[in-house]
RNA sequence: GGGCCAUUAGCUCAGCUGGUUAGAGCAUCCGCCUUUUAAGCGGAGUGUCGAAGGUUCGAAUCCUUCAUGGCCCA
Protein backbone atom coordinates (compact mmCIF):
# COMPACT_ATOMS: atom_id res chain seq x y z
CA UNK A 1 0.00 0.00 0.00
CA UNK A 2 1.53 3.26 -0.79
CA UNK A 3 1.83 6.07 2.25
CA UNK A 4 1.67 9.66 1.84
CA UNK A 5 -0.68 11.73 -1.03
CA UNK A 6 -3.40 11.46 0.93
CA UNK A 7 -3.62 7.61 0.58
CA UNK A 8 -4.95 6.74 4.11
CA UNK A 9 -7.36 8.87 3.46
CA UNK A 10 -8.43 7.56 0.60
CA UNK A 11 -8.43 4.02 1.64
CA UNK A 12 -11.00 4.67 3.85
CA UNK A 13 -13.07 5.98 1.68
CA UNK A 14 -12.82 2.92 -0.19
CA UNK A 15 -13.63 0.76 2.77
CA UNK A 16 -16.90 2.62 2.98
CA UNK A 17 -17.88 2.94 -0.68
CA UNK A 18 -17.15 -1.29 -0.37
CA UNK A 19 -19.54 -1.38 2.87
CA UNK A 20 -22.29 0.74 1.21
CA UNK A 21 -21.92 -1.97 -1.89
CA UNK A 22 -21.91 -5.15 0.13
CA UNK A 23 -24.92 -3.27 1.11
CA UNK A 24 -26.55 -3.23 -2.25
CA UNK A 25 -25.89 0.60 -2.43
CA UNK A 26 -23.42 0.97 -4.67
CA UNK A 27 -23.30 4.80 -5.52
CA UNK A 28 -21.82 3.69 -9.07
CA UNK A 29 -24.81 1.56 -10.30
CA UNK A 30 -27.16 4.40 -9.95
CA UNK A 31 -28.04 5.72 -12.65
CA UNK A 32 -30.53 8.39 -12.32
CA UNK A 33 -32.27 10.05 -9.47
CA UNK A 34 -35.23 11.98 -9.78
CA UNK A 35 -35.39 15.46 -8.27
CA UNK A 36 -38.17 17.43 -7.90
CA UNK A 37 -36.33 20.61 -6.27
CA UNK A 38 -33.51 22.61 -6.60
CA UNK A 39 -31.61 23.04 -3.65
CA UNK A 40 -32.25 26.44 -3.41
CA UNK A 41 -35.87 26.35 -4.04
CA UNK A 42 -36.68 25.00 -1.17
CA UNK A 43 -35.94 27.95 1.15
CA UNK A 44 -37.22 30.13 -1.68
CA UNK A 45 -40.63 28.84 -1.50
CA UNK A 46 -40.88 28.35 2.22
CA UNK A 47 -43.32 28.43 4.03
CA UNK A 48 -45.60 27.95 1.83
CA UNK A 49 -44.58 24.49 0.87
CA UNK A 50 -43.68 23.65 4.54
CA UNK A 51 -44.42 19.78 5.35
CA UNK A 52 -44.77 19.11 1.54
CA UNK A 53 -42.06 16.77 0.25
CA UNK A 54 -39.09 17.32 -1.91
CA UNK A 55 -36.19 15.79 -3.68
CA UNK A 56 -32.75 17.19 -3.62
CA UNK A 57 -29.68 15.94 -5.27
CA UNK A 58 -26.18 17.24 -5.45
CA UNK A 59 -22.87 17.43 -3.79
CA UNK A 60 -22.40 17.04 0.34
CA UNK A 61 -20.30 19.70 1.44
CA UNK A 62 -20.42 19.82 5.13
CA UNK A 63 -21.55 16.93 7.51
CA UNK A 64 -22.36 17.83 11.58
CA UNK A 65 -22.91 14.84 13.17
CA UNK A 66 -25.04 14.62 16.34
CA UNK A 67 -25.22 11.12 18.16
CA UNK A 68 -28.55 9.71 16.63
CA UNK A 69 -29.02 12.29 13.93
CA UNK A 70 -26.80 14.47 11.52
CA UNK A 71 -27.33 17.58 9.44
CA UNK A 72 -25.88 17.34 5.90
CA UNK A 73 -25.20 20.60 3.97
CA UNK A 74 -26.47 19.40 -0.14
CA UNK A 75 -25.13 21.62 -2.75
CA UNK A 76 -25.95 21.79 -6.15
CA UNK A 77 -25.81 24.71 -8.79
CA UNK A 78 -28.84 26.35 -7.34
CA UNK A 79 -27.47 26.56 -3.82
CA UNK A 80 -27.31 24.53 -0.91
CA UNK A 81 -30.16 23.05 1.23
CA UNK A 82 -29.53 21.62 4.80
CA UNK A 83 -30.62 17.59 5.10
CA UNK A 84 -31.56 16.53 8.72
CA UNK A 85 -31.23 12.54 9.00
CA UNK A 86 -32.39 11.37 11.99
CA UNK A 87 -32.86 7.46 13.72
CA UNK A 88 -36.34 8.21 12.51
CA UNK A 89 -35.42 6.87 9.19
CA UNK A 90 -32.24 4.06 10.17
CA UNK A 91 -31.33 2.65 6.77
CA UNK A 92 -30.80 6.37 5.63
CA UNK A 93 -29.09 7.43 8.91
CA UNK A 94 -27.23 4.00 8.46
CA UNK A 95 -25.87 5.79 5.20
CA UNK A 96 -24.45 8.24 6.49
CA UNK A 97 -22.07 6.44 8.72
CA UNK A 98 -19.84 6.04 5.35
CA UNK A 99 -20.81 9.53 3.90
CA UNK A 100 -17.67 12.09 3.65
CA UNK A 101 -17.38 15.38 2.58
CA UNK A 102 -17.71 15.91 -1.41
CA UNK A 103 -19.75 12.57 -2.07
CA UNK A 104 -23.28 13.37 -4.39
CA UNK A 105 -26.24 12.39 -3.16
CA UNK A 106 -29.97 11.92 -3.43
CA UNK A 107 -32.51 12.74 -0.84
CA UNK A 108 -35.97 12.45 -0.43
CA UNK A 109 -38.03 13.70 2.53
CA UNK A 110 -40.29 16.87 3.98
CA UNK A 111 -39.90 20.25 4.57
CA UNK A 112 -39.47 22.43 7.90
CA UNK A 113 -37.96 24.57 9.82
CA UNK A 114 -35.15 24.09 12.00
CA UNK A 115 -35.45 25.57 15.44
CA UNK A 116 -32.31 28.13 14.55
CA UNK A 117 -34.75 29.17 11.59
CA UNK A 118 -32.96 27.38 8.59
CA UNK A 119 -35.84 25.70 6.25
CA UNK A 120 -34.22 21.84 5.46
CA UNK A 121 -35.79 18.59 4.90
CA UNK A 122 -36.43 15.97 6.80
CA UNK A 123 -35.08 12.83 5.26
CA UNK A 124 -36.73 10.20 4.48
CA UNK A 125 -34.63 7.90 2.00
CA UNK A 126 -31.41 8.77 1.05
CA UNK A 127 -29.33 7.79 -1.93
CA UNK A 128 -25.48 7.72 -2.20
CA UNK A 129 -24.77 8.84 -6.35
CA UNK A 130 -21.37 8.90 -6.22
CA UNK A 131 -18.28 8.78 -3.76
CA UNK A 132 -15.56 11.12 -3.34
CA UNK A 133 -12.05 9.38 -2.80
CA UNK A 134 -10.20 12.41 -2.68
CA UNK A 135 -11.61 14.64 -0.25
CA UNK A 136 -11.91 18.62 -0.05
CA UNK A 137 -9.81 21.67 0.63
CA UNK A 138 -10.69 23.36 3.54
CA UNK A 139 -13.63 24.68 3.89
CA UNK A 140 -13.31 28.32 5.19
CA UNK A 141 -10.23 29.15 3.15
CA UNK A 142 -10.62 26.68 -0.27
CA UNK A 143 -8.72 25.98 -2.99
CA UNK A 144 -6.16 29.46 -3.15
CA UNK A 145 -3.13 27.46 -4.44
CA UNK A 146 -3.26 29.44 -7.78
CA UNK A 147 -1.08 26.17 -9.32
CA UNK A 148 -3.69 23.65 -8.29
CA UNK A 149 -6.50 25.87 -9.37
CA UNK A 150 -5.62 26.22 -12.48
CA UNK A 151 -4.45 21.94 -12.75
CA UNK A 152 -7.70 20.83 -10.76
CA UNK A 153 -10.23 23.41 -12.10
CA UNK A 154 -12.83 21.35 -10.96
CA UNK A 155 -11.85 21.19 -7.54
CA UNK A 156 -11.54 24.89 -7.41
CA UNK A 157 -15.17 24.98 -9.36
CA UNK A 158 -16.50 22.52 -6.00
CA UNK A 159 -15.54 24.96 -3.53
CA UNK A 160 -14.79 28.26 -5.03
CA UNK A 161 -18.18 30.36 -5.79
CA UNK A 162 -15.99 33.24 -6.65
CA UNK A 163 -15.16 31.38 -9.89
CA UNK A 164 -18.19 29.77 -10.87
CA UNK A 165 -19.20 33.30 -10.71
CA UNK A 166 -16.71 34.08 -13.30
CA UNK A 167 -17.51 31.78 -15.75
CA UNK A 168 -20.80 32.36 -15.81
CA UNK A 169 -20.14 36.02 -16.44
CA UNK A 170 -17.64 35.04 -19.47
CA UNK A 171 -20.51 32.75 -20.76
CA UNK A 172 -23.27 35.83 -20.43
CA UNK A 173 -20.66 38.02 -22.08
CA UNK A 174 -20.04 35.72 -25.19
CA UNK A 175 -23.50 35.07 -25.41
CA UNK A 176 -24.58 38.74 -25.33
CA UNK A 177 -22.00 39.32 -27.84
CA UNK A 178 -23.83 36.75 -29.94
CA UNK A 179 -26.83 38.43 -29.47
CA UNK A 180 -26.17 41.93 -29.61
CA UNK A 181 -24.43 41.39 -33.22
CA UNK A 182 -27.39 39.21 -34.50
CA UNK A 183 -29.56 42.64 -33.36
CA UNK A 184 -27.18 44.52 -35.89
CA UNK A 185 -27.73 42.21 -38.70
CA UNK A 186 -24.44 40.03 -38.60
CA UNK A 187 -24.01 36.47 -39.46
CA UNK A 188 -22.20 34.47 -37.63
CA UNK A 189 -19.64 31.75 -39.59
CA UNK A 190 -17.10 29.47 -39.12
CA UNK A 191 -13.49 29.64 -40.88
CA UNK A 192 -10.72 27.58 -40.97
CA UNK A 193 -8.60 26.41 -38.44
CA UNK A 194 -6.08 24.68 -39.85
CA UNK A 195 -4.22 27.10 -42.62
CA UNK A 196 -1.76 27.14 -45.15
CA UNK A 197 -0.89 30.67 -44.63
CA UNK A 198 -1.13 31.95 -41.27
CA UNK A 199 -2.15 36.09 -41.72
CA UNK A 200 -4.09 38.38 -40.63
CA UNK A 201 -1.74 39.76 -37.47
CA UNK A 202 1.76 39.72 -36.24
CA UNK A 203 2.34 36.48 -34.32
CA UNK A 204 4.29 33.32 -34.86
CA UNK A 205 2.36 30.46 -35.57
CA UNK A 206 2.05 27.05 -34.37
CA UNK A 207 2.94 24.70 -37.18
CA UNK A 208 1.56 21.31 -37.89
CA UNK A 209 1.46 18.58 -40.59
CA UNK A 210 -1.22 16.98 -42.98
CA UNK A 211 -0.08 13.28 -43.25
CA UNK A 212 -2.38 12.75 -46.20
CA UNK A 213 -2.05 16.14 -47.82
CA UNK A 214 1.76 16.00 -47.24
CA UNK A 215 1.29 19.18 -46.37
CA UNK A 216 2.36 21.38 -43.40
CA UNK A 217 0.18 23.86 -41.87
CA UNK A 218 -0.52 26.39 -38.92
CA UNK A 219 -2.53 27.13 -36.86
CA UNK A 220 -4.47 30.54 -37.36
CA UNK A 221 -3.57 33.75 -35.66
CA UNK A 222 -6.64 35.68 -37.00
CA UNK A 223 -10.11 34.90 -38.63
CA UNK A 224 -9.34 38.46 -40.74
CA UNK A 225 -7.95 37.07 -44.19
CA UNK A 226 -11.24 34.55 -44.82
CA UNK A 227 -13.73 36.71 -43.50
CA UNK A 228 -12.71 39.23 -45.76
CA UNK A 229 -13.21 36.56 -48.54
CA UNK A 230 -16.85 36.42 -47.25
CA UNK A 231 -17.19 40.06 -47.95
CA UNK A 232 -15.84 39.69 -50.98
CA UNK A 233 -18.54 37.14 -51.67
CA UNK A 234 -21.10 39.34 -51.01
CA UNK A 235 -22.13 38.95 -47.13
CA UNK A 236 -21.96 42.10 -45.92
CA UNK A 237 -22.27 41.70 -42.08
CA UNK A 238 -20.25 38.90 -40.92
CA UNK A 239 -18.53 37.69 -37.46
CA UNK A 240 -16.40 34.63 -35.77
CA UNK A 241 -16.01 33.85 -32.29
CA UNK A 242 -13.40 31.42 -32.60
CA UNK A 243 -9.72 30.37 -30.96
CA UNK A 244 -6.91 31.77 -32.53
CA UNK A 245 -3.27 30.36 -31.42
CA UNK A 246 0.31 32.60 -31.01
CA UNK A 247 3.55 30.77 -30.42
CA UNK A 248 4.61 33.54 -27.64
CA UNK A 249 4.96 33.41 -23.70
CA UNK A 250 2.26 33.38 -21.43
CA UNK A 251 1.82 35.86 -18.71
CA UNK A 252 -0.90 37.33 -17.17
CA UNK A 253 -2.46 39.21 -20.28
CA UNK A 254 -1.35 36.23 -22.51
CA UNK A 255 -2.12 32.98 -23.52
CA UNK A 256 -1.37 31.28 -26.14
CA UNK A 257 -4.57 30.25 -27.27
CA UNK A 258 -7.25 32.92 -26.62
CA UNK A 259 -10.42 34.01 -28.24
CA UNK A 260 -10.99 36.22 -30.50
CA UNK A 261 -14.41 38.15 -31.95
CA UNK A 262 -13.26 39.51 -35.48
CA UNK A 263 -16.33 41.14 -37.81
CA UNK A 264 -16.74 42.84 -41.16
CA UNK A 265 -19.52 45.44 -42.61
CA UNK A 266 -19.32 46.25 -45.91
CA UNK A 267 -19.85 49.83 -46.82
CA UNK A 268 -18.50 51.50 -43.53
CA UNK A 269 -15.52 52.70 -42.46
CA UNK A 270 -13.63 52.69 -38.91
CA UNK A 271 -16.07 55.09 -37.79
CA UNK A 272 -18.62 53.57 -37.77
CA UNK A 273 -16.33 50.08 -35.85
CA UNK A 274 -15.55 52.32 -33.42
CA UNK A 275 -19.21 53.47 -33.00
CA UNK A 276 -19.96 49.62 -32.85
CA UNK A 277 -17.45 48.73 -30.49
CA UNK A 278 -19.04 51.45 -27.86
CA UNK A 279 -22.32 50.13 -28.48
CA UNK A 280 -21.21 46.64 -28.14
CA UNK A 281 -19.16 47.43 -24.92
CA UNK A 282 -21.63 49.61 -23.79
CA UNK A 283 -24.27 46.61 -23.86
CA UNK A 284 -22.39 44.08 -22.15
CA UNK A 285 -21.88 46.05 -19.01
CA UNK A 286 -25.00 47.56 -18.51
CA UNK A 287 -26.50 43.73 -19.00
CA UNK A 288 -23.95 41.89 -16.79
CA UNK A 289 -23.33 44.65 -13.99
CA UNK A 290 -26.27 47.37 -14.21
CA UNK A 291 -24.65 50.22 -14.97
CA UNK A 292 -21.58 51.47 -16.87
CA UNK A 293 -18.18 51.55 -14.43
CA UNK A 294 -16.56 48.81 -14.07
CA UNK A 295 -14.47 48.18 -10.81
CA UNK A 296 -11.21 46.11 -11.51
CA UNK A 297 -8.31 46.09 -9.03
CA UNK A 298 -9.61 49.25 -7.25
CA UNK A 299 -9.93 51.08 -9.94
CA UNK A 300 -12.76 52.44 -12.01
CA UNK A 301 -13.04 52.39 -15.62
CA UNK A 302 -15.68 54.17 -16.96
CA UNK A 303 -17.59 52.32 -20.52
CA UNK A 304 -20.36 55.29 -20.42
CA UNK A 305 -19.88 56.29 -24.83
CA UNK A 306 -18.20 58.02 -26.01
CA UNK A 307 -14.67 56.97 -25.33
CA UNK A 308 -11.65 59.25 -26.25
CA UNK A 309 -10.04 59.21 -29.64
CA UNK A 310 -6.15 60.24 -29.28
CA UNK A 311 -3.85 60.69 -32.49
CA UNK A 312 -1.08 58.07 -32.34
CA UNK A 313 1.52 60.38 -33.96
CA UNK A 314 0.16 63.57 -32.01
CA UNK A 315 -0.10 62.49 -28.52
CA UNK A 316 3.98 60.70 -29.33
CA UNK A 317 4.83 64.45 -30.36
CA UNK A 318 3.14 65.80 -27.09
CA UNK A 319 4.84 63.22 -24.99
CA UNK A 320 7.90 63.07 -26.53
CA UNK A 321 9.01 66.06 -28.66
CA UNK A 322 9.55 63.36 -31.58
CA UNK A 323 7.44 62.95 -34.90
CA UNK A 324 6.74 59.48 -35.03
CA UNK A 325 6.10 59.09 -38.89
CA UNK A 326 9.71 60.79 -39.55
CA UNK A 327 11.21 57.40 -37.64
CA UNK A 328 11.59 55.90 -41.03
CA UNK A 329 14.83 54.39 -40.92
CA UNK A 330 15.83 51.15 -38.37
CA UNK A 331 19.02 53.45 -37.27
CA UNK A 332 16.60 56.61 -36.84
CA UNK A 333 14.17 54.29 -34.87
CA UNK A 334 16.96 53.07 -32.68
CA UNK A 335 18.38 56.67 -31.78
CA UNK A 336 14.32 57.43 -30.64
CA UNK A 337 14.07 54.20 -28.64
CA UNK A 338 17.57 55.50 -26.85
CA UNK A 339 16.48 58.99 -25.92
CA UNK A 340 13.75 57.93 -24.96
CA UNK A 341 15.19 55.02 -22.17
CA UNK A 342 13.63 52.50 -24.43
CA UNK A 343 15.51 49.05 -23.93
CA UNK A 344 15.67 47.22 -27.18
CA UNK A 345 16.46 43.13 -28.42
CA UNK A 346 19.38 44.41 -30.84
CA UNK A 347 17.79 42.08 -33.49
CA UNK A 348 14.15 43.93 -33.64
CA UNK A 349 13.27 45.90 -37.10
CA UNK A 350 12.51 49.01 -37.23
CA UNK A 351 8.38 47.99 -37.37
CA UNK A 352 8.74 45.84 -33.96
CA UNK A 353 11.10 49.35 -32.81
CA UNK A 354 8.02 51.53 -33.65
CA UNK A 355 5.42 49.04 -31.99
CA UNK A 356 7.62 49.47 -29.12
CA UNK A 357 8.00 52.67 -28.75
CA UNK A 358 4.58 53.78 -29.04
CA UNK A 359 3.29 50.48 -26.24
CA UNK A 360 6.25 52.18 -24.19
CA UNK A 361 5.19 55.94 -24.80
CA UNK A 362 1.80 56.21 -24.92
CA UNK A 363 -0.25 52.66 -24.92
CA UNK A 364 0.76 51.81 -20.88
CA UNK A 365 -1.23 54.91 -19.75
CA UNK A 366 -4.41 54.31 -21.09
CA UNK A 367 -5.94 53.20 -18.62
CA UNK A 368 -9.68 54.74 -19.33
CA UNK A 369 -11.17 52.88 -22.19
CA UNK A 370 -9.52 55.15 -24.95
CA UNK A 371 -9.46 54.58 -28.54
CA UNK A 372 -5.43 55.24 -30.18
CA UNK A 373 -6.11 56.02 -33.73
CA UNK A 374 -4.52 56.96 -37.04
CA UNK A 375 -1.27 54.25 -36.93
CA UNK A 376 1.53 54.82 -38.89
CA UNK A 377 1.02 52.12 -42.64
CA UNK A 378 3.69 50.62 -41.79
CA UNK A 379 2.61 48.98 -38.91
CA UNK A 380 -1.24 48.34 -40.14
CA UNK A 381 -0.21 46.43 -43.57
CA UNK A 382 -4.17 45.94 -43.81
CA UNK A 383 -5.42 49.05 -43.00
CA UNK A 384 -6.63 51.59 -45.67
CA UNK A 385 -4.50 54.99 -45.68
CA UNK A 386 -6.00 58.59 -44.58
CA UNK A 387 -6.74 60.93 -47.33
CA UNK A 388 -5.37 63.77 -45.00
CA UNK A 389 -2.22 62.11 -43.95
CA UNK A 390 -1.28 58.67 -46.44
CA UNK A 391 1.37 57.92 -44.06
CA UNK A 392 -0.70 57.06 -41.61
CA UNK A 393 -4.17 54.73 -41.37
CA UNK A 394 -7.74 54.78 -40.81
CA UNK A 395 -7.36 52.49 -37.70
CA UNK A 396 -7.74 52.20 -34.36
CA UNK A 397 -7.34 50.17 -31.61
CA UNK A 398 -8.67 50.62 -28.18
CA UNK A 399 -6.97 50.60 -24.97
CA UNK A 400 -8.40 50.00 -20.89
CA UNK A 401 -5.88 49.43 -18.24
CA UNK A 402 -3.15 49.56 -20.25
CA UNK A 403 -3.80 46.89 -22.64
CA UNK A 404 -5.21 46.18 -26.10
CA UNK A 405 -9.26 45.71 -26.26
CA UNK A 406 -10.06 45.89 -29.54
CA UNK A 407 -8.39 46.71 -32.99
CA UNK A 408 -9.96 48.07 -36.49
CA UNK A 409 -9.80 49.61 -39.16
CA UNK A 410 -11.34 50.82 -42.48
CA UNK A 411 -10.10 47.74 -44.43
CA UNK A 412 -7.28 47.68 -47.40
CA UNK A 413 -9.38 46.86 -50.16
CA UNK A 414 -7.00 48.23 -52.73
CA UNK A 415 -5.27 44.86 -54.46
CA UNK A 416 -1.99 47.02 -55.81
CA UNK A 417 -1.46 48.61 -52.53
CA UNK A 418 -2.45 45.24 -50.40
CA UNK A 419 0.65 43.94 -52.78
CA UNK A 420 3.10 46.51 -52.12
CA UNK A 421 2.07 46.09 -48.16
CA UNK A 422 3.01 42.46 -48.94
CA UNK A 423 6.20 43.15 -50.31
CA UNK A 424 7.11 45.31 -47.65
CA UNK A 425 6.04 42.49 -44.93
CA UNK A 426 8.77 40.12 -47.26
CA UNK A 427 11.37 42.35 -47.01
CA UNK A 428 10.59 42.99 -43.34
CA UNK A 429 11.11 39.36 -42.91
CA UNK A 430 14.08 39.27 -44.79
CA UNK A 431 15.75 41.30 -42.00
CA UNK A 432 14.39 38.96 -39.39
CA UNK A 433 11.23 39.54 -38.08
CA UNK A 434 9.79 36.06 -37.99
CA UNK A 435 6.53 37.37 -36.60
CA UNK A 436 5.21 38.30 -40.41
CA UNK A 437 3.38 35.54 -42.82
CA UNK A 438 4.55 35.07 -46.23
CA UNK A 439 2.71 36.68 -49.41
CA UNK A 440 -0.78 35.41 -49.85
CA UNK A 441 -1.36 35.05 -53.25
CA UNK A 442 -4.96 33.28 -53.00
CA UNK A 443 -5.93 36.57 -50.55
CA UNK A 444 -4.62 38.78 -53.47
CA UNK A 445 -6.60 36.50 -55.65
CA UNK A 446 -9.68 37.27 -53.77
CA UNK A 447 -9.14 40.87 -53.06
CA UNK A 448 -8.78 41.37 -57.17
CA UNK A 449 -12.04 39.73 -57.52
CA UNK A 450 -13.27 43.51 -55.65
CA UNK A 451 -13.73 43.50 -52.16
CA UNK A 452 -16.58 46.78 -51.37
CA UNK A 453 -15.39 49.30 -48.62
CA UNK A 454 -15.08 47.65 -45.32
CA UNK A 455 -14.67 48.05 -41.72
CA UNK A 456 -13.11 44.94 -39.70
CA UNK A 457 -12.69 44.66 -36.31
CA UNK A 458 -11.16 42.54 -33.65
CA UNK A 459 -12.22 41.85 -29.88
CA UNK A 460 -10.03 39.98 -27.15
CA UNK A 461 -13.05 38.37 -26.00
CA UNK A 462 -10.98 36.88 -22.92
CA UNK A 463 -9.86 40.31 -22.25
CA UNK A 464 -13.08 41.87 -22.34
CA UNK A 465 -14.41 38.42 -19.73
CA UNK A 466 -11.39 40.39 -17.32
CA UNK A 467 -13.00 43.51 -17.35
CA UNK A 468 -16.48 42.48 -16.88
CA UNK A 469 -15.76 39.52 -14.24
CA UNK A 470 -13.25 41.94 -12.56
CA UNK A 471 -9.84 39.58 -12.74
CA UNK A 472 -6.62 40.67 -13.74
CA UNK A 473 -5.15 37.19 -14.91
CA UNK A 474 -6.29 36.15 -18.28
CA UNK A 475 -5.43 32.91 -16.63
CA UNK A 476 -8.93 33.11 -14.24
CA UNK A 477 -11.05 33.77 -17.19
CA UNK A 478 -9.62 30.11 -18.85
CA UNK A 479 -11.36 27.13 -17.38
CA UNK A 480 -7.98 25.04 -18.32
CA UNK A 481 -4.84 27.60 -19.30
CA UNK A 482 -2.15 25.95 -20.34
CA UNK A 483 1.02 25.38 -17.73
CA UNK A 484 3.94 24.09 -17.89
CA UNK A 485 4.12 20.36 -17.44
CA UNK A 486 1.31 18.22 -17.21
CA UNK A 487 1.35 15.92 -14.69
CA UNK A 488 -1.08 16.97 -11.43
CA UNK A 489 -2.22 14.40 -8.56
CA UNK A 490 -0.26 11.18 -9.29
CA UNK A 491 -2.90 8.79 -8.49
CA UNK A 492 -1.52 5.21 -6.76
CA UNK A 493 -2.43 1.73 -7.19
C1' G B 1 15.15 36.73 -21.53
C1' G B 2 16.43 39.40 -16.36
C1' G B 3 15.28 40.22 -11.05
C1' C B 4 12.60 39.12 -6.54
C1' C B 5 9.43 35.77 -3.75
C1' A B 6 7.12 31.10 -2.75
C1' U B 7 7.01 25.52 -2.49
C1' U B 8 6.36 21.98 4.91
C1' A B 9 0.12 16.77 6.32
C1' G B 10 -5.53 15.97 1.71
C1' C B 11 -6.44 21.81 2.23
C1' U B 12 -4.88 26.67 4.60
C1' C B 13 -0.51 27.87 7.06
C1' A B 14 3.51 28.40 11.45
C1' G B 15 8.47 26.63 12.12
C1' C B 16 13.57 33.15 14.47
C1' U B 17 19.96 33.45 13.40
C1' G B 18 21.45 25.04 11.68
C1' G B 19 20.32 21.35 17.26
C1' U B 20 18.23 15.98 18.53
C1' U B 21 10.98 13.37 18.52
C1' A B 22 8.60 18.88 12.34
C1' G B 23 3.66 21.76 14.53
C1' A B 24 -1.62 24.33 14.35
C1' G B 25 -6.69 24.80 12.28
C1' C B 26 -9.82 22.30 8.88
C1' A B 27 -10.19 17.42 6.68
C1' U B 28 -9.23 12.11 8.10
C1' C B 29 -9.50 7.84 11.90
C1' C B 30 -11.69 5.99 16.99
C1' G B 31 -15.42 7.09 20.96
C1' C B 32 -19.79 10.28 22.84
C1' C B 33 -23.93 13.43 21.54
C1' U B 34 -31.68 13.59 18.15
C1' U B 35 -32.96 20.93 15.82
C1' U B 36 -26.99 21.72 14.51
C1' U B 37 -24.79 25.21 11.09
C1' A B 38 -16.93 27.57 11.40
C1' A B 39 -21.97 22.37 16.00
C1' G B 40 -19.68 20.52 20.44
C1' C B 41 -16.69 17.05 23.80
C1' G B 42 -12.59 13.22 24.45
C1' G B 43 -8.62 10.54 21.96
C1' A B 44 -5.10 9.40 17.45
C1' G B 45 -0.29 12.76 13.45
C1' U B 46 -1.73 10.44 8.76
C1' G B 47 4.72 13.96 6.32
C1' U B 48 9.96 12.04 0.30
C1' C B 49 9.71 19.59 4.57
C1' G B 50 9.21 20.58 -4.39
C1' A B 51 13.74 17.43 -6.69
C1' A B 52 18.96 16.34 -6.95
C1' G B 53 23.71 17.41 -5.31
C1' G B 54 26.86 19.93 -1.58
C1' U B 55 28.66 22.18 3.35
C1' U B 56 28.30 20.29 8.51
C1' C B 57 29.05 16.14 14.19
C1' G B 58 24.02 17.56 12.82
C1' A B 59 19.97 20.60 7.37
C1' A B 60 12.88 21.98 6.61
C1' U B 61 16.60 25.89 7.95
C1' C B 62 23.01 27.40 4.74
C1' C B 63 25.13 26.82 -0.69
C1' U B 64 24.50 25.12 -6.04
C1' U B 65 21.56 23.38 -9.97
C1' C B 66 16.80 22.07 -11.62
C1' A B 67 11.22 21.99 -11.54
C1' U B 68 6.54 24.45 -10.75
C1' G B 69 3.91 28.83 -9.54
C1' G B 70 3.43 34.16 -8.34
C1' C B 71 4.95 39.41 -8.73
C1' C B 72 7.97 43.13 -11.16
C1' C B 73 11.08 44.44 -15.37
C1' A B 74 12.13 43.56 -20.72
Amino acid sequence: MEEGRGEAQRQARIAKWQAWRDRGQDPYRQTRFARTHMAGAVAEDHPANDGQSASVAGRILAIRGHGQAAFLDLHDPSGHVQLHVTAQVPEALALVDGLDLGDHVGAEGTIFKTRRGEVSLAVTRLVPLSKNLRGLPDKRHGLTDPDLRYRQRYVDLMTNPESVRTFQVRSAAVRLMRAHLEDEGFLEVETPVLVPIPGGGMARPFRTHHNALHRDLYLRIATELYLKRLIIGGFERVYEIGRVFRNEGVDANHGAEFTMLELYWAYVGYEEIMSLVERLLAHLCQALTGGLILEVDGTSLDFTPPYPRVDMAGRFRDLTGMDLLALDSKERARTAARDLGVRLDPALTRVQILDKLVSAVIEKDLVQPTFLVHHPVDISPLAKRRAADPRTTERFELFCRGTELANAFSELNDPFDQRERFMAQGRERAEGNDELPELDEDFLLALEHGMPPTGGLGIGVDRVAMLLAGVTSIRDVVLFPMLRSGASAPPPL
